[in-house]
DNA sequence: GCGCCATGTATAG
DNA sequence: TATACCTGGCGCA
């Protein structure tokens, strides 16, 4: 269940555990039989992210473009040399097998053998993303100043952030103190460039521990001598999926509410709403 | 063992 | 707005 910490770390060690020598690919669930028969032996040059999406590049512009959705996986296990690769388990779409590692792909929602035409087409259509060196939040602000679409909903539109899920939109509101209602139109330019400052270290260090951890050092578990959190998601964070629960800098309730179809988190306190500090 | 939900998106209606 | 995708962790029996 990846945000775009997730595709960028896998692109990396998907790289660093089959680039430059060939692979065999094939499709143990035959969803993807054809395309994998026609990559069979080749070089895998390159993996590499973009948002939540992610290709692997062959040779001859040939990508295989992957996007795994919510319950998708990108699993890669090593080989210790001349180890066979194990029987696939449940539905693999795609598995790449080299000489150091076996990674099975489960659940994806894509997974299309593409031209470089169509990447190009799927990179126009994103956003920034704040893992690239040269996106360009400039071009989000334009969107985001003359849109009437909450704050909320904006940064998890692709098209304007790309990479931003459910999990880092609740966080970096949060950590910014800003209300998820607030409209785009209402937010000021240094607003905006914190939340993307915020966004571009929180995600890079997401990338480092392969974690979503965005509890800064003051509202630790050891520095406030709390239980730390325990769920499938381990890393530290403020409000999201903590319904109900206090919040570790003021004590109100977090609260929940769909936004997006999805569910949003905050705290009514620390993210008050921008209306009520607008009243002339 | 079963049902539910979830870090997401595309597509049908 | 609803549903398909079809995995994995959890709570509950």
């Amino acid at each position: 269940m990846p945000e775009g910490h997730t595709l960028r770390r896998l692109a990396l060690d998907l790289t660093a555990a089959f680039a430059g020598e060939p692979v065999r690919v094939g499709s143990p669930q035959g969803r993807f039989a054809a395309e994998a028969a026609d990559l069979d032996g080749e070089v895998l040059v390159a993996a590499e992210s973009a948002g939540k999406h992610l290709f692997l590049a062959f040779p001859g512009e040939r990508f295989v473009h992957i996007h795994l959705g919510l319950i998708g996986a990108f699993d890669i296990l090593p080989l210790a040399a001349g180890e066979e690769a194990p029987a696939p388990r449940g539905a693999v779409r795609l598995r790449l097998v080299g000489r150091r590692a076996v990674a099975d792909l489960r659940g994806a929602t894509q997974c299309a053998l593409i031209g470089a035409e169509r990447r190009d087409a799927v990179l126009a259509g994103l956003g920034a993303d704040p893992l690239r060196p040269d996106a360009d939040p400039d071009r989000a602000w334009e969107r985001i100043r003359t849109s009437k679409r909450s704050i909320g909903e904006l940064l998890m539109d692709q098209a304007i952030v790309a990479g931003v899920g459910n999990v880092y939109r609740a966080e970096v509101l949060f950590r910014q103190r800003l209300d998820p209602f607030r409209p785009g139109t209402s937010l000021r330019k240094g607003q905006w460039q914190a939340i993307w400052d915020d966004l571009v270290e929180l995600m890079a260090d997401g990338v480092r521990v392969n974690r979503i951890d965005t509890v800064r050092p003051e509202h630790t578990p050891e520095a406030m001598g709390r239980e730390a959190r325990v769920d499938d998601h381990g890393g530290e964070v403020y409000v999201y999926r903590r319904t109900g629960q206090p919040c570790f800098v003021c004590g109100a309730a977090v609260r929940t509410e769909p936004m997006a179809s999805r569910n949003l988190f905050w705290c009514p306190r620390c993210q008050r709403r921008w209306r009520l500090r607008a009243v002339r």
